[in-house]
Formats: C-alpha cells, sequence, structure tokens
DNA sequence: ATGAAAGCGCTAACAC
DNA sequence: GTGTTAGCGCTTTCAT
C-alpha cells in the first residue's frame, strides 16, 4: 500500500498536519520534530501526493505544450528547452501535438484544463480566438511561442519574423539577385506573414519586380517542399534565388535542385529560416536566418511561470532579433 | 469559480452521483435525466476534474516518458509516436528529458510516481536497477523502449540490434570492405554492445582481421562522432568502411570525410544506424539500419497502457526485425 | 509549537 | 433508477 501523510505522521507520533508543515516549510516546528519528520518520511520512503495536495488547491506543477510536431526539428528543439527550463523552475511538460489540427488544439485545450495543468504554452497556428478568449478571460495563464495574434492581449516569444524576412531577402538582393522567389506555409501563421511582407518590401526598395507565382504557398514538409521547388524551378522566369520559410522547405528545395541538375549555390541560391540542425548538415551548409529559440525556450517558461505564481500580471511580447547565418548555400550571381 | 460536479447535480435537479454516472456511463440512469444533465453539463461548460477522480482511485491517464533528449531526431519521432498512440488510447505524455543523468532520471522516476503517473516508459540507458526493480516489484507499469536490461525481467520493445549489426557488416562485407571499423557509443548501452557483437561477429565469420583501435568508442552527438572520426581517419591502416552505430555518428564521419578531402562513397563507405531524417537529407543519402520506430512506439504503449489496465501482465520482450536501407553511402571496393 | 477538523471534487458502496 | 455518505491524501484555518 502506498504511504500517506498518515502513516508517517503516526510512525513520527505527531498529527498530520505537522508533517503537512516540515513538508512545505510553512509555520513553525521545533527543530526537533522536524528532525524527527523528516528522518521518519525518509525512512518510510514517503513521497507527497501531488495529486492530493492539487484538489486542495495547490499547484500541479505541471505545463502543457502544444505544438504542431515534436518530430519536427525546431519543435523539437523548442520542447527540450521548455522542459529544460521547467525543471530548473520545478515544473513538468505534458506534451501535446496536434498537426496544427484545430479539433485536436481545441481536445488538448479542454483536456490541459481537466488535468489541472497550471499554464500552457503555445506553438500552434491557433485559430480558437474563442477557447482563448475565455481562457484569457478566466486569467488562465497562456503564452504563445514562435507565433502571434496580434488581436489578442497575450503572452507572446518570438522572434522577429519581418526583420528576419528583411535580412534573408536582403542578403540575396546584395548578393546581385533579382530574381528571388520566396517559399511559405499558410499565411494565417503570422510568421510567415510577417516574413512575405518583408520579401516584398526589400523587393519594392530596391525596384526588383517579382512575379506573383514566385510566391510560393506550400506545406511544412520537406516533401512538400521538394513538389513545390519543382514547380517553381521549371516555371519561367526561372528565380535564381530562393528565400524558404523554413529549413524544411529549404532542403526540400535541395532536393529538387538536385533532381533537375542545378548546382547550389552556382545555379542557385537558397536561404532558410530556422538554423535547426538540418542546415548545418546538408551539402552545402545552408545560410539561414537563426531562430534564438534557447532564449526563446527559457523566455516563454519565465514569463508563464511568472504569471503563474502572480509575479507578473501584464501580459507582454518578447520579440527576439533573429540572425543571418550565412554559410555556402547562397553567392553572388 | 470552477464549476463542479455539485453545480451540476443542483442545476439538473439529481444528486451528485448521479451525474457521476452518467459521466462514467456506469449504473443506470433513465434516458431522460441522462439526456438533462448532459445538457447541464455542456450548458455550464462542465470539465470534471481528472486530479479530484485521481484521487479516488482512479487514473490520472498519464503516462511518463523519459529519454535522453528529445531534440535528438531518433528519440523525438519515438516521442511522437508514443505520443500519438497515447492520445488514440486516451493517455498523455509527460515528457522528461534526462541526457543519460542517472541523477535527474532517479529524480524524474520519483517525481512522476508524486503525479501518479499510470505507466513509465524509459528509453534511457539506466543503471538505476534499485529503483527500477522496487517499481516492478510494486508492479507499477513499466516498459524499456529501445533499450534492454536483460537482467531484469520487463516490458522491452526494441529494434533486433544484432541482427541490425549483422546486416549492416555483412553488406559491407559483401561490397568487398575488409578493413571495415565501426563506432559506438557507450557498452553500457545494450544495443551498443549487441552491435559490436555482431561486428566482431561477422568479421570473424568472413576471416577478416581487424584491429582494436577500429572499433572506436565515443559520445552520441555529431560533433563527438567527427572528432572521432577524424582521428580515426587518420590513422593507419585506414579503415575503406564505417559503421555507424546512430544517424548522428554517420554524419559526423560525413563531415571529418569531407574534411579530409575523402569522397564518400568513393573513398570511404558509411553504414549508420536508426533511419532517422537525417539520413535521408545528407549528400549522399546514408545507407543505414532502419529502426521501424512507428511500430516500437505503438506497442511500447500498447504493451504499457495493457498492463495499466491489467489486461496483460506477463512481461514481454517485443524485438523487432531492423531493415536495411541501402542508400548511396555505401559502395563496392 | 502542535492538533482537530473542514473541505478540495470526485467515486463507489450501500440504501431505498 | 437515484440519493446518501464515506473516503481518497492533502492543506489550512482555528483552537489550544
Amino acid at each position: 500500500m502506498k504511504v500517506t501523510i498518515y502513516d508517517v505522521a503516526k510512525q513520527a507520533g505527531v498529527s498530520i498536519s505537522t508533517v503537512s508543515r516540515v513538508i512545505n516549510n510553512t509555520g513553525r516546528i521545533s527543530e526537533k520534530t522536524r528532525k524527527k519528520v523528516l528522518e521518519v518520511m525518509k525512512e518510510l520512503h514517503y513521497q507527497p501526493s501531488i495529486v492530493a495536495s492539487a484538489l486542495t488547491g495547490k499547484r500541479t506543477r505541471t505545463i502543457g505544450l502544444i505544438i504542431p510536431d515534436v518530430a519536427n526539428p525546431f519543435f523539437s528543439e523548442i520542447a527540450r528547452k521548455v522542459e529544460d527550463r521547467g525543471r530548473e523552475l520545478g515544473f513538468n511538460v505534458l506534451m501535446c501535438n496536434t498537426d496544427n489540427n484545430p479539433d485536436t488544439e481545441e481536445m488538448y485545450l479542454s483536456l490541459l484544463q481537466q488535468k489541472s495543468v497550471d499554464g500552457i504554452i503555445i506553438g500552434t497556428t491557433t485559430k480558437n480566438y474563442t477557447v482563448l478568449n475565455q481562457l484569457l478571460q478566466e486569467n488562465f495563464p497562456l503564452a504563445l511561442i514562435a507565433q502571434d495574434i496580434p488581436e489578442l492581449a497575450i503572452n507572446v516569444v518570438r522572434v522577429d519574423d519581418f526583420l528576419g524576412g528583411y535580412q534573408a531577402v536582403s542578403h540575396l538582393v546584395s548578393l546581385g539577385h533579382e530574381k528571388i522567389a520566396i517559399m511559405l506555409g499558410n499565411l494565417s501563421r503570422t510568421s510567415d506573414k510577417y516574413r512575405l511582407q518583408a520579401y516584398r518590401q526589400v523587393m519594392e526598395e530596391n525596384g526588383l519586380r517579382y512575379e506573383e507565382k514566385w510566391i510560393v504557398y506550400t506545406d511544412y514538409s520537406l516533401t512538400d517542399g521538394k513538389r513545390a521547388a519543382l514547380e517553381l524551378l521549371q516555371s519561367s522566369p526561372k528565380p535564381t534565388a530562393v528565400f524558404a520559410c523554413f529549413d524544411s522547405l529549404a532542403i526540400g528545395v535541395y532536393q529538387a535542385a538536385k533532381e533537375l541538375g542545378l548546382n547550389i549555390p552556382n545555379d542557385l541560391s537558397i536561404v532558410g529560416f530556422d538554423n535547426t540542425i538540418l542546415s548545418t548538415i546538408v551539402d552545402p551548409p545552408l545560410t539561414t536566418v537563426a531562430q534564438p529559440i534557447d532564449e526563446m525556450g527559457r523566455q516563454v517558461v519565465d514569463l508563464l511561470i511568472d504569471e503563474i505564481e502572480g509575479k507578473n500580471s501584464t501580459k507582454q511580447r518578447i520579440i527576439l532579433p533573429p540572425e543571418l547565418i550565412i554559410r555556402q548555400s547562397t553567392k553572388s550571381l
């Protein structure tokens, strides 16, 4: 049978409230009884039930993490940082993958509440505004990572996507490229929207005409990227450079280029986004815009936990600077 | 204020047990009251507290997943499958990364119990036999994935590492290679041990002499692999082929080879292990031994949950066949 | 400094 | 078919 606070109390010859006090380090207890209780706890291998204590109103010390897919390197790296920082602060993370499916997401949002998590970090492209609004209204601790919903007053930690896009496209322009394409996901993802805005702005600032068909919408996976790139690279006029809004898409472009016998960077320059592990192992190494994943992970957790612990009730947007990492996939014309 | 079963009961004009019955679909209730209760539940946005129900002895419907690092593609893919299958069966997963640190692992093992998870899946190289034994003795649901502890009667789902190693090295031998090196992690990881045994056996079966220095122990990361490979490839006699026990190590070898001006597969053949996403995006694509990750993920979860639900109390080892995926990193001499 | 007791939200006998 | 009630293991007043 599981050993409970009663067992400890009985064995130590004190009441359960005394035991509770030494567990939580509250109230005053004589050094002597504290020592005795501690001793018995150890002896009995007593482990306080977090479930029971949660029922009395205390925290579960668990946070939910809703992301599209942990198997995606960008999110797996985020998940890792979130868990690390959570652990440092005494919180566990319940991992939820939704593939950006709104139903799955809504299900999780509800489930996580039933499980009494103390807060939720969301990295998916939510469209569940009503649910979010409701949570916000209830003052339920919430934070967005690598995503934004400008219409909501909500905690956000993300990279400056506009700036990142600006750096990426400017880099290509500075190399003399004029025919530049952009590949991106869904515009409902704000990050993509900002990156596209940056693309348009850089092109216009430099007086470069761009075809609407150079703006390629696709899905997030490598295969999607490859398929779309295959089409793009066989169209005409053919771009000499591509800004892919995720590393995975960029690698899809690599594969398409290879299939078409195009050399990177000689025939085609490519800039990615995210700086995941993928970008370092492809050949040639991918020039990409780095998101400060470690910093982002740490900051969302801090933001969320501050709110959970009532230390900071004002919502904030933390927008971190990206960094263009120039490797060998880009070359001047 | 949070709405409880009492609120629903009052509003519906029934007792809490009736409400409980409709929630859990137990006992008999008239269609009429059931409908009424359901209606009120919806109206009040009632969400049963899993915490409270767990306190009464029911499951938390949460399982713990202890792995070295989700940011490692192999484990992130496992994590994804585990979560998927868990969701299908109504379970959430609490993610724990330990970097194979025994202290972290022990901490988690204890914490997960405090949080009353229903079972734990372990993918780390545990040395905490005492803790495991204790859990086993308490009949706490446990399962190992991609790992084995032969000394324990415990649920295990893993690939046949010996066979995988056998396939990998045989493949190299069949291509005419005689000077074959192996790179692996720590022998305390059984998978490495079996793969090494296979290496030795294949070499001996084919009458091939191998240097002890061709057996390279290193850490799991790409950089570790690169460093070790750099040394290996500059030693003499130099191997013409390398069997790297993880894809990440294999890619370290790629990078070392590149730095030394060696062409793969012309100057050096490489076989990896795992068939993670990494193996498909490197150039040339990596020949590797595939672990059936999807199947493994599904099976551990099934095994664990069967035990949780008392459907199957006999421990089993499920050893799945690997599959050699021949790509372009190996070539006949 | 310590104990008694109420209550957290729910389940599961047990009664009717 | 439905209600009453005693816990589950803990925290937290309120006494003493």
